[in-house]
DNA sequence: CATTTCATTCCGAAAAGCGGAACTTGGGTT
DNA sequence: AACCCAAGTTCCGCTTTTCGGAATGAAATG
C-alpha cells in the first residue's frame, strides 16, 4: 500500500452523468487494464458507487472484462466512440489547424474568439513557443470593452444595440489603460469601423498587447474574430500591424469552413 | 434519405447515463456542428431533456458552442478523451507485439495511426533494429497530405469531408516530393483508393520512404492504419511493396482484436 | 482453515432526471 | 410596426436513479 492518492477533485461536484465522464476520463489515461478497486483507490469514488458506474458501463459495450472477470478493458464500442469522435471532427480539426499555422508564422498566441452574450468568448486557441508568454484557456471569457475582438463586435454592431450592451452594466476597470468613459468608448470604436482592426493595448492586463480582425461574413455581420496576444516587451504597434494580412488571412480562411455549419440529418 | 427519422432505438432502455453516451455516440457520428433541434429530432429525445444534457456536456468542457450559440461543436476535454483512449489502448499489450512481430519479420520500422482532428496522430510505434533509422514518437502528429497514413484516410472520406479538410489548408510543401497541388493531391488520392494502399516517398522527410495499409472496418470506415517507414537507401517501391501481404496481415489482426478485444493472457 | 482482500448485494435516504407546458428570443414576413 | 413562426430556454411536480454504509459472498493468501 504505497501509492494511495484518495481522492481526485474531479469527482467531488457535478451531476451523476459528469461523474461517469470524468471516470472514463481516468480509464481512457491508463494503458494498462483497470480494476475496481484500483479505481476506488484513485478516484475516492466508495466502492458500490464505482461498482454500478463499471455494470453499467459494462453493459452498454464501453467496456468489458477480462478472463479473470476483475480487470476491465475498453470495449468494441468505446473504441468506435473514441475513433469517430477523431475521424469526424473535422471542422474543429481544420480550424485548430489553421489557427496553428498562423502561430507557426508570426511567432505569437493567436485565438479565436466569439461574442457570446455581453462578453468575448475564446473558441480556441494557439500558443506560441516562446517562454514568456500569457496564458489564457479556450473557454475563458473577457469583457468587450476592453478587448481587440470586443471592440470590433461592438463596431460592427448598430448603435441601439451597442447602447443597450453598454449601458447596462458599466466599463469595469482592469488597468490604467482600460476605457472606461463611454464617450471616449465610441470614439475608439469609431476609429476601429474605419480602420477594420483592433487594439487592444494594456487595457485588460498590464504588460499585454493585442490586434485583432474579423472573419468576414458575407451574409451580415460576424461573429467570428481573430486574434493576435503578446507580451508588450515582444510586440509593438508596428509590428502587430505587420501581422494583419497573416491575421487577414487567416480569418478569411476560418470564415469559409465555418460558413457550412448546418448539421444534416444523414444516416448512414 | 429521411428528413426526419424520430426515436433511435438506442434511447428506449438504460439508465440516464447510458443514454448520455449514446448520445455522444450520434454526436461522434457525425463530421458537422449539431443542433438541439436536430438532435431532438434524430433521437426523439424531448427538448427539455436534450437541452439539460447539452449543457451538461458544454459545462464538464467536452462540447463548446459555436459563435452563433446554436451549433456545438467538440470541445478540447473531449479529444483529449478520444485521443487518450486510442493512445493508450494497447489491449494488453497485443497490438504491440503483432506490431512488434511485424518488425521483426520485414525488419523496418512501422507504426500505428489513426485520424485526429485535420492530422495523422502515431498512436504506437516499433523502431527497426538496423541502426540507421527515423526516430519518430508515439503521440507525435504529421500532416495528412504528405503522409501514407493520411493519403488512406482521406481516400476512405465523402469528398465534401475531404475537401473541408483540404480547401483552406495551404498543403504546405517539406520536401521537393511534396504534393502541394490540390489537383495533383486528388489524382493521388484516387490512386489511393483503387490499389488499397498508399506510398508517401520522401513527401514528408528527405530520405523517407513509406507504404500503408488501413485496418478494414466491417461497419464502415476504419480510423487505424499500419505503416512501415524507412530510409529510401535500404527500400525501394519494390521492396515496399513486397511487404504489403506482412503488413495487410497484421492490420487485419490489430483490426480482429480492436473488434473482440480478448487477448490470450497476460498479468498487468 | 483462518485470514485477508476484493467483489457484490441490500436498502432507506437523497438527488437527479424527466418532460409537458409555458415563456422568451430572434429572424423573417405581411 | 405588428405579426408570426421556429428554435431555445425555463418552470415545476412527479418519477426514477443514484448514493454509499453496512452486510454478505467469493477468491486468493498464508
Amino acid at each position: 500500500m504505497n501509492m494511495i492518492k484518495s481522492g481526485d477533485n474531479r469527482f467531488e461536484g457535478g451531476t451523476p452523468t459528469q461523474r461517469l465522464l470524468a471516470l472514463l476520463e481516468v480509464i481512457s489515461e491508463k494503458d494498462q487494464f483497470v480494476t475496481l478497486q484500483g479505481l476506488v483507490e484513485e478516484t475516492g469514488i466508495p466502492k458500490p458507487t464505482m461498482h454500478r458506474m463499471l455494470h453499467q458501463l459494462e453493459d452498454s459495450g464501453m467496456l468489458q472484462r477480462e478472463a479473470d472477470g476483475r480487470h476491465y478493458s475498453r470495449a468494441m464500442r468505446l473504441r468506435r466512440l473514441a475513433e469517430n469522435l477523431l475521424l469526424n471532427d473535422t471542422i474543429g480539426g481544420v480550424r485548430h489547424a489553421i489557427l496553428r499555422s498562423l502561430v507557426e508564422e508570426i511567432g505569437e498566441s493567436c485565438n479565436i474568439t466569439a461574442m457570446s452574450g455581453a462578453e468575448v468568448l475564446y473558441l480556441d486557441r494557439v500558443e506560441t513557443p516562446a517562454p514568456l508568454r500569457f496564458y489564457l484557456h479556450p473557454g475563458s471569457r473577457v469583457p468587450v470593452h476592453c478587448s481587440a475582438s470586443g471592440k470590433l463586435f461592438l463596431a460592427q454592431m448598430a448603435p441601439a444595440q451597442r447602447r443597450r450592451l453598454l449601458t447596462d452594466a458599466p466599463l469595469k476597470r482592469f488597468t490604467h489603460n482600460t476605457i472606461t468613459d463611454h464617450q471616449a468608448l465610441e470614439v475608439e470604436i469609431e476609429t476601429v469601423k474605419q480602420q477594420g482592426y483592433a487594439f487592444d493595448d494594456e487595457e485588460f492586463l498590464p504588460g499585454l498587447f493585442c490586434i485583432a480582425v474579423l472573419a468576414s461574413n458575407p451574409h451580415g455581420v460576424s461573429n467570428i474574430g481573430v486574434a493576435m496576444q503578446a507580451p508588450i516587451m515582444r510586440v509593438n504597434r508596428e509590428q502587430a500591424l505587420s501581422f494583419l494580412p497573416a491575421l487577414k488571412r487567416a480569418a478569411d480562411a476560418i470564415a469559409t469552413i465555418c460558413q457550412d455549419g448546418v448539421p444534416s440529418h444523414s444516416h448512414p
